[in-house]
DNA sequence: CCTCCAATGTTTCCACTGGAAATATAGATA
DNA sequence: TATCTATATTTCCAGTGGAAACATTGGAGG
């Protein structure tokens, strides 16, 4: 080997696990999961395709590492908005956050969901994913649907809430529901619900 | 297995296309989805991994086979059980067969509904999905839940129901819900539902 | 009856995938 | 300075789905 024309590309990265996560929401959001291959992200970063192995130990924990940064981001969607004064104008745009989360990202939020491709019980994602699901399970306390006084009433409002919205958001996505194509709206499901927000725009995550 | 006693296999498999689609679900129910290969169907039914072209095209064409007939099974739990003369008795029987195809058969409920594995658009698959969001539209009607009067509201009330015992069973499957591991039940979700019907066992399906 | 044809399977190949193992590099530490 | 350790590369391998050429068979027409 002679002449290095070109400056010369460090052996080490320096922050090779922010970037391959980076690259594989960029990857998933432009070409869908079916793209979203080692090799895949590692060339986006310029590594070699076992470089990831020694962050993430497998395939598997790369995708569970982008699935926790994905909860973070659902997350800021749902508080996006949801920080003036009236309560249930508060609750509305959470729930819609949710909404439009799944709406902007659909690889991301399939992946989220997807036990078979990432780790669940993986303590930074499960944390991730708890973060998310305070937000709803706080509107769920406000909403009070179950009125049976029994001892898991909160619990068992949250679980409804949030199986009637995840469920809107997944069949969206199925391409099952017949709203196919149109804009997701919370109202759509929860049509009591009776509150209409200033649009606003999405939030801007790093 | 098909074990054949007899010593010469013929050339041609006769039914091979209702062969691979039975060994589709044998090998998603026994193995998951990530067994679920082009080649280790083939093997199951005992012939080249390239013979299924003939009669799918390709492995997506196989997998939306299989999700139709999930889908025909799915109904055929949501009926079973659904034949008393109690209209609020087979309205739950259905919700519950609903979610217990979801628990009984994870694999296959996935597959149903991810458009990345299997053709939505494919004749027979939106035809079988369709016949089975039939049940669930009847249901809605008797409950009548969005009560504004609205032109769509036929529409709403099923989409609500839908979403909400869909986003249950997918949120379980998920090991997201807080449930995992328990046997699903659909008044954890619709607690004024107030019916509980006889235990059964679950239909035979062919 | 025989011939040819179209349907159905097989063989062989290819590009691609994730992972294992050995090796190279470079920053940190003694 | 000498080594150690984390990080990244190279090379290899079994497995995947699909394309293409070939083989087998049953059936439709002469």
């Amino acid at each position: 080997m002679q002449v290095e024309a070109t400056p010369k590309k460090p052996y080490h990265h320096g922050s090779l696990k922010e970037a391959l996560v980076a690259a594989g929401i960029e990857i998933l959001d432009a070409r869908g999961l079916e793209a979203l291959s080692l090799r895949a992200i590692a060339a986006h970063v310029g590594v070699s395709h076992t470089a990831p192995k020694n962050h993430f130990g497998s395939l598997k924990g790369l995708l569970t590492a982008i699935a926790a940064e994905g909860f973070r981001r659902h997350r800021a969607f749902m508080l996006d908005g949801a920080q003036g004064d009236d309560p249930k104008g508060r609750q509305y745009a959470a729930m819609q956050g949710y909404i439009r989360f799944a709406s902007d990202h659909p690889q991301l939020f399939r992946l989220m969901f997807s036990p078979a491709l990432c780790a669940m019980d993986d303590p930074e994602l499960s944390a991730a994913a708890a973060d998310s699901y305070g937000i709803l399970a706080g509107i769920a306390k406000g909403l009070d649907w179950d009125k049976s006084g029994a001892p898991d009433a909160d619990r068992r409002s949250e679980l409804m809430l949030w199986s009637l919205v995840h469920g809107y958001a997944m069949l969206s996505l199925s391409g099952s529901a017949q709203g196919t194509g149109a804009v997701l709206n919370i109202e759509d499901i929860m049509p009591d619900f009776g509150y209409l927000p200033q649009p606003h725009s999405p939030p801007t995550v790093t």
